[in-house]
DNA sequence: CTCGATCCCTGGACGC
DNA sequence: TGCGTCCAGGGATCGA
């Protein structure tokens, strides 16, 4: 499941790979998960990939404009702001996404969507069995205005302005540090490690928290998605990056994926609950659960006392 | 505003 | 071995 860091892996191996290609042609299969197939036929032909980023979970493949002079110089024209991207092709990977470089020679992957036939003898092509991903080509200002969509990038974020955003919220912690409105990119293995790795409850509303709390939390967070970045990203289920390798931050997780085990800190069992419609996992003693859920909890046990009691 | 529910979709795990 | 069922979750949408 492409998160921050397994995208930001990807994007800067695309980077790598492809950036200052020029597209030649363009195949599409399967479609529901494209904004608008057609602008993508019409307009990605031709045109150069000049440089590769990510943008919360998004890869923007921004476009030179056709009359630019390719080559290196195009390529490394540095992005400055969002807003200044006049071209470009979004793409988000959704839970099974994979987008990647392969030789036109070699067998089409079950699944592979879109194939971008590239001037070097290579295809850039598009593989997601679930079809949740996301591709669009956007340019001016309705692609400035999907960017304005999201929230701040949370390696860059600072402490007042994501305490500004969630201490103004009631919604609860785990479902804000989910909402790519307030911050951009986080997804669900690294909004459980971000909170065990704060020590908070991730029921707890935004509005409970304390800015110091949300400091330690952001600090927190900052920390984990840059070790994640450098393990290339967690590969759970079948993640790969554009040259077909595996992350590592798998190994490194303490809290996701580890229901029933033991939590590192204090080797209470830990548990997993759905928050915001998510599985949420967390250590039930370093992480203590905010008063309504305590309350909500104690009526599930008196509810259960009186079926029993009735038998 | 915030919630849960539902849907999209396929593959892998699991029980029988 | 095969078949049915459940689950994974990012995001859109809808009604409460």
């Amino acid at each position: 499941m492409p998160e921050l860091p397994e995208v930001e892996t990807v994007a800067r191996g695309l980077q790598g790979s492809v950036a200052g290609r020029r597209i030649l042609s363009v195949t599409l299969r399967e479609t529901d998960f494209i904004d608008d197939p057609v602008a993508i036929e019409r307009e990605l032909p031709g045109r150069q990939i000049a440089r590769v980023e990510r943008f919360g979970k998004f890869m923007l493949l921004q476009l030179a404009s056709p009359s630019a002079v390719s080559g290196p110089a195009a390529a490394t024209t540095k992005l400055l702001a969002a807003d200044a991207v006049q071209e470009a092709l979004l793409v988000h990977l959704g839970m099974t996404g994979n987008l990647a470089p392969h030789f036109a020679g070699q067998p089409l992957a079950k699944h592979t969507h879109v194939t971008f036939v590239l001037d070097d003898g290579r295809e850039l092509r598009y593989v997601d069995p679930r079809r949740f991903g996301r591709m669009a080509y956007l340019s001016g200002e309705a692609l400035t205005a999907e960017l304005l969509r999201f929230g701040a990038e949370p390696l860059l974020a600072t402490a007042a302005e994501f305490s500004r955003r969630v201490r103004s919220s009631r919604a609860r912690i785990k479902a804000l540090l989910l909402d790519q409105r307030v911050l951009r990119g986080v997804g669900n293995i690294y909004a459980d490690e971000s909170l065990w790795s704060a020590r908070i409850h991730p029921a707890r509303s935004g509005a409970s928290l304390k800015s110091a709390e949300l400091g330690i939390l952001l600090k927190a967070l900052q920390k984990i998605l840059r070790e994640a970045i450098r393990m290339r990203g967690s590969s759970i289920s079948d993640f790969v990056d554009a040259e077909g390798i595996a992350g590592d931050y798998q190994q490194h997780h303490k809290v996701y994926g580890r229901e029933g085990e033991k939590c590192f800190r204090c080797r209470a069992k830990i548990r997993r609950i759905i928050v915001a419609g998510r599985s949420s996992h967390f250590c039930p003693a370093c992480q203590r659960a905010p008063h309504r859920v305590k309350l909500a909890q104690k009526k599930m046990k008196r509810a259960g006392r009186r079926r029993a009691s009735k038998r």
